[in-house]
DNA sequence: AAAGGTCGGTTGCGTCATGCAACCAGCCAT
DNA sequence: ATGGCTGGTTGCATGACGCAACCGACCTTT
């Protein structure tokens, strides 16, 4: 589906949307978020088909969303990374989070948001609810919440 | 490639893509934020199919992020109006236009966000750059920038 | 040395969402 | 009654996607 291009649309939205608006792209950036690298691991995350998946991390290492990064020679195997670009990405997709925090799990959020320094949700303009701190991706950590406490997941 | 539900996955950010990440969902929003109302001008603005565009504003209305509201009888006419819940969209819909605003066009951004009050362009966080007040979608106003200027669109 | 496991893919096939254009129904103006 | 406007619906072709099998390079085990 990527391939579309809103070509009469001259708008950062529209083109921000032709790189990651896509079923899986955003869902990959936050796995990396979330501190997957390597090809098994999105996969098993997302059960995304695995062609899909090669295309997803192939275009987002080509739009400079992520890195490869070699962790192992023979055989060569690599890992991929945000980059700044990418990291620059946690504001846009936080805020997502938020609002479906708010509007789909109104009875108790599936992930928290807690800011290290003092252990306070993030709000909806991502700043810490209890000390109001401005927060971005190296400020914070993330817990299950009450509707993930029962699964168990990682 | 709405009916995709991401069933494994138990989290605010899956389930909000459930809802507008697809190709046309959010920009449909987007339009509506500029002021956009009726089939025809959606249809028109974005040169979407209307067979799609009439599934996805139904699936809005589903949603109760748009609202039809009859603007004349004989024939009923209806118009489509944000809700509050897709009022709240906002936020998530700037950010990611200021990322690429930034990335995809750091040399001139297609449209300007402006504070009413004073006139500063809105910046990343969704504040005033000029007298940091935070912004929604009532406090601003839109004008085309550099990139958009040649164009004279509307 | 043979067998099995891991990682990161590629290939082939069938299906379903999408793009596109034609058509339609209700109503109005002339 | 003819044409136009609005807001769709219908039918068909394409192409992105899901799925499962396969593959190559390497490692470990027996």
């Amino acid at each position: 589906m990527l391939p579309r291009t809103y070509d009469n649309q001259l708008c950062s939205l529209a083109r921000t949307l032709e790189l990651i608006g896509d079923r899986w792209t955003l869902l990959v950036i936050r796995d990396a978020f979330l501190g997957l690298r390597r090809f098994e691991d999105f996969q098993k995350s997302l059960g995304v088909a695995r062609n899909v998946l090669t295309d997803r991390l192939n275009r987002l290492v080509e739009q400079g969303i992520l890195r490869r990064e070699l962790y192992q020679e023979r055989p060569e195997r690599y890992e991929y990374r945000l980059t700044r670009k990418g990291v620059e990405l946690w504001p846009a997709m936080m805020t997502m989070m938020k609002w479906g925090d708010r509007y789909l799990y109104p009875e108790g959020h599936p992930r928290l948001i807690l800011h290290k320094d003092c252990g306070g949700e993030i709000d909806e303009r991502l700043h810490c609810s209890k000390c109001g701190a401005e927060l971005g991706p190296t400020d914070v950590y993330v817990e299950a919440g009450p509707a993930l406490a029962s699964n168990e997941a990682a």
